[in-house]
DNA sequence: GTGGATTTGACACCCAAGTGACACTCACCT
DNA sequence: AGGTGAGTGTCACTTGGGTGTCAAATCCAC
């Protein structure tokens, strides 16, 4: 939390978000005007569940593990915030507390607008407003997808098709193979599990069976996709 | 599809709609304005998936089914929605195409506002992309309970949940007795099923042990709950 | 009414997934 | 070196929930 300002890679990652980059030159400007940087260490906290909505944020590097604990102790993970995504906005709109925890999954950098802030702007271009909308639209999308997997996909599934997002999001080409991809989330089978509400157990078995296939490697420090065809015919074929 | 025009009822129900009660006098005449009245039969298919979105709905009379079916021809039913409430605003948002199937359940009537009309309300009325926000915002909230729901709890307190959810939105005075309250929603123990993404046999034998346990009670023509404290124990017992 | 369709209640049986336990490998630390 | 602790690979065991099936109850239409 000590460097205010950002370096280039993450100036670049905060440009180049998927959503991010379709706002106008002018408005982009606005809203960086108000950010402040925030740096976290790996597994500190960023935002607990229940707290007053303070700021919306971006990651600009690193990633944000958004989770949270149910009664029964249970950890579950929704998902990673990659570097150039915005997020924190629902609090903001329905003045409600926050929904989730945020942690920081390794070393990481976020970007923060306060909410005054984020309203100024708001007022000042009503291009914010429609794409504020289409951002939640997106969510919401996601969202669905989400419960219908969880009703009827089986977690092989459910698995190969968090393989496949993973590659998406953090693939990196591997160092060995040009056809072989690494995602470059570091990501203990503990946490995979997490996010796939499932046990650690069974996910390591799954994961096994998907390297005797040859579809993923193990590897010390990361998984990596060895075919991914083979991942999306898994999940097709598990629906019949 | 005939008569045109709402009936007091329907009318009274759009006008107390939990969101749409909240929006100004001003705007909930211009979206009046522009509405249009559809009226289906039971069962009726009121939108399919895949559609382009042609408008902005709300539920006058009756409920619709939100579902969808997966590609292994298992259908899951997302949400009954209750006359009041507005959907089918993600398409229009993002531009997609529909994300679920909706279904008349019961003779229903619904209210429109072509697309179109929609946008040009948009832009006269700033206070409603905040009303929108707003919407989106809850709904977000409530698929991420959900998520965490279909994550973490046993079946049994699923529906236990879900049927405080019925009584809260559907519930209507027991004739007999003044404690209970009977769910005015029409639900086969299959729909009910599909609603929490399990099987029919096994709702219906986490029904009768609630009934054994006098919590609620099967009547031909509906569910009536006869101890809602009894029910939100198991909510939340089953987390430990 | 009678006869068929739908809904409900109750089985037995099977499979997917969670739990607990334990050994094995590293990396890291004094 | 040995010690510690995190992450991994694999068991055996239990359980929640799906599937198939069938009979009883209910609803309707003729």
């Amino acid at each position: 939390m000590i460097d205010p300002i950002l370096t280039i890679e993450e100036r670049e990652a905060i440009n180049s978000g998927r959503w991010f980059s379709t706002l106008s030159p002018s408005l982009r400007h606005d809203i960086l005007r108000c950010a402040y940087v925030k740096r976290f260490a790996d597994g500190e906290l960023i935002a607990a569940r229940g707290d007053p909505p303070e700021e919306w944020i971006a990651c600009a590097r690193g990633a944000v593990r958004v989770s949270s604990t149910s009664i029964s102790g249970k950890q579950i993970t929704l998902t990673y915030v990659e570097p150039g995504i915005w997020f924190g906005d629902v609090a903001i709109f329905d003045g409600d507390r926050r929904t989730h925890d945020a942690y920081a999954h390794g070393d990481s950098t976020i970007l923060c607008v306060a909410t005054a802030d984020f309203r100024k702007i708001l007022a000042l271009h009503a291009e914010l407003y429609e794409a504020m909308l289409r951002l939640h639209a997106r969510r919401i999308r996601q969202l669905f997808g989400l419960v219908e997997d969880l009703n009827t996909l089986p977690l092989r599934a459910r698995l190969a098709k968090q393989l496949i997002h993973l590659v998406r999001s953090y693939g990196v080409p591997s160092l060995s193979d040009a056809k072989e991809v690494r995602i470059g989330l570091q990501l203990a089978q503990e946490e995979l599990a997490q996010l796939l509400g499932a046990s650690r157990q069974r996910v390591n078995q799954e994961l096994k069976a998907m390297e005797r296939d040859e579809a993923i490697r193990i590897e010390p420090g990361g998984l990596v996709v060895r075919n991914r065809e083979a991942l999306m015919r898994i999940v097709e074929s598990d629906n019949h």
